[in-house]
DNA sequence: TATGGTGCTTGACACCATGTCAAGGTCAAT
DNA sequence: ATTGACCTTGACATGGTGTCAAGCACCATA
């Protein structure tokens, strides 16, 4: 299977493909005589996991980790669980993060009477006038 | 004031101050004869503005925009109160699809018993055979 | 078989915001 | 005058992805 079969198969873009194998993330695909990359339905596989995973946002790093526990017949689910809880933990961070942005920029905005006066709490606020 | 007390005084690094210089944020600043770049109180109101704006998660092309604005004693509230709303907006997208994210995980997490066993329906669910 | 179109290869540049490092010049205080 | 802190520019890195270009491989059809 040629790199752009394995791209629409998993999901995953041949830039991508070529990206994750530059940086080690997968092994290097072998190699026809002509050059190109070839993949099996496992590295496929692997892809799709990979996919998934980028997803459930899981930075790079993490995926590796999640590519050896995957390929370790012996692993303990407890580490793997350790892994998605903390990631669970990172997104609720950042997504009161953002929360806590809107609500600032909300309050903002609802003192704004948003017409054609120049005169503006929104940059007000942002002058550091609040 | 030179760049490293402007940084201090507005919460911007010295490597932003410059950055925002090249890509034509800001004026380029004014230069003493060693070629040290030299500030003033309403350079560091600006900065400050910056850094407003950017910890409320305006990107760069949008702080312009407000940079504008604000120069503009003219300007209409109403454009300001706009390109605020449609920030918050966004803001909400993205925290909506982090919070989904993690209760994706989050399901995956429960029905992972988390002990020495090597069976993990996490690895099963990035798999795909969840 | 020749040709054309599509797919593959590598490499480079871009984004956005920021950090770090290096080599060299300047400033201020001792 | 020396020293140590500060400034200058430039380059490289991060992460994930897009795009573009030049050149080669493959396949089908004329």
């Amino acid at each position: 299977m040629k790199i752009g079969e394995a791209a629409a198969a998993s999901g995953v873009s041949e830039r991508m493909i070529r990206h994750y194998e530059k940086i080690g993330l997968i092994a290097a695909a072998a190699r026809r005589s002509s050059g190109y990359r070839d993949y099996d339905a496992r590295d496929v596989e692997t892809l799709r996991f990979i996919r998934r995973s980028r997803d459930l946002g899981f930075p790079i790093e993490e995926i590796g980790q999640l590519l050896s526990l995957w390929h370790d017949r012996g692993r303990a689910s407890a580490d793997v669980k350790a892994l998605a809880l903390s990631r669970a933990a990172e997104l609720q961070r950042k997504a009161a993060e953002l929360e806590q942005m809107r609500r600032a920029l909300l309050d903002l905005a609802e003192r704004c009477h948003g017409d054609d006066r120049p005169d503006c709490p929104i940059l007000c606020g942002l002058e550091g006038l609040a």
